[in-house]
DNA sequence: TCAACATACTGGTAAAGACCACTTAACATC
DNA sequence: GATGTTAAGTGGTCTTTACCAGTATGTTGA
């Protein structure tokens, strides 16, 4: 990343300079809780007006990396657990996060009729509407560590091949690159079941075992529902965690 | 909430105005996924610069009612779970959000020296530093939902009794009117456990139960870690959910 | 008929300036 | 020496002005 910021860079200036603030955070130019240049001082190092000075703050702020108190200054937020997990973030970078390596086992790949409660959940209202679903094993260093059912509902005469997501890897790349459609939101829950035979037997577990289950609805940047997702985790061997920052 | 900008109201505008928008939003003046006025129109009804309108509905972005769309308009978001569950919300908040009434029976208040656990959480260094504990039964509508064990870091020298407690019936609350401390930040954790003797005999279920445990550090606006809580809920009684907002 | 263009909306970015509110530390006063 | 005051620094709010970048629609020209 530059310490410049250039005037003809597509990305707008605000973004430039946060990008040149996180990764001075990230190298440690202060230790935590220290204040970094006060937004004037900013103002002449950069050339930059103060409003767009701000607008870089408050990216960073909303991403965990510095918080404000008035009078006093802008201050370094300690690390605390990985940053960004209440972003949203697939399984893969969740594992890289945890420092394994992911890996899956396809169960099932295809456009199906979704099932009531899938159908209500991504609101399809014409009757015929067909999803894809993909069920795979999900890994950690090629241990079992949960189950992904994940049913996308896709703009009418789209699709996705399997090819394609062997290619690329992220579903959400291919949605983004394809279609211009990007996650904007998601609606999640999380609660406490017990492992069915089949369960079980996928995450060589005995029946009975408790399961932490996660549900998420992820919603695009036009609010529309895209994906209906459920994941089993092992309850011996997750722990759901997040960040949360008061707005 | 008036419907009008005070500019002598000690309320910022742009706070102001949100308010107005979100009473708005509320009542159902407009559907889900409709456009809210122009930011222009918005400068001439309410005589106010397009930034303070920004930063009015940047607010509202913020919190999950609004969202945005280059070229098109400003939206009402459809209203999905609960709103600002993502917000920090305690206990009773939480219950009354789902329809429940809130109750609780104590089990322990009282000043002691923290575990090492908590005093590892609570970045607490002088060896003899005590924290206030409260460990509670929660009920809804008097069904016991949940253990609630909070361990809380006040500053040198300050107390909160239990009848203060009784009394205002919000720890938050007197934190934040006796000492001026509130929270702005919080890491959450959530996995599963099973029910030890104690805890099934609480939760009136049989030992060996699967409970969904919460643990949170919550930290000030000045980010000293103040709490660590653990909420142990019955895993057949409780959902956790939240909404996620890109930034 | 239809594609290309012009236009008029929308939100997105940016500057410059002003004043307010809070915090801190140096200073003056008692 | 303790106390109250002042001044300088910080972020918080707000206005005015300008131009850029997407989106939709109507108009023009082939």
């Amino acid at each position: 990343m530059s310490r410049i910021i250039d005037p003809s860079n597509i990305l707008p200036k605000y973004y430039q300079l946060a990008n040149i603030l996180r990764e001075q955070i990230e190298n440690g130019t202060w230790k935590a809780n220290e204040t970094i240049q006060s937004e004037r001082q900013l103002e002449l190092q950069y050339n930059l007006s103060r409003p767009t000075i701000r607008q870089a703050i408050d990216l960073l702020i909303s991403q965990g990396y510095l918080y404000r108190i008035h009078g006093k200054g802008t201050f370094v937020s300690p690390p605390k657990l990985q940053k960004g997990v209440l972003e949203l973030t697939s399984f893969s970078e969740d594992m890289r996060n945890r420092g394994l390596e992911p890996g899956q086992i396809f169960l099932e790949f295809g456009y199906v009729k979704p099932p009531e409660k899938v159908k209500k959940r991504l609101e399809i209202e014409t009757p015929r509407k067909k999803v894809l679903r993909i069920k795979r094993i999900r890994t950690g260093n090629d241990i079992p560590i949960g189950i992904q059912d994940s049913f996308l509902n896709l703009p009418e005469g789209k699709e996705i091949t399997r090819s394609e997501l062997d290619e690329r890897g992220s579903i959400y790349a291919i949605l983004q690159e394809k279609f211009g459609i990007f996650p904007a939101e998601a609606d999640e829950t999380l609660e406490v079941t017990l492992a069915t035979e089949e369960e079980a037997t996928f995450l060589t577990i005995p029946v009975g075992s408790p399961l932490l289950l996660n549900e998420r609805i992820l919603y695009s940047q036009d609010r529309k529902a895209i994906e209906f997702v459920s994941i089993l985790y092992r309850g011996d061997r997750y722990k759901y965690s997040m960040r949360l920052i008061k707005k």
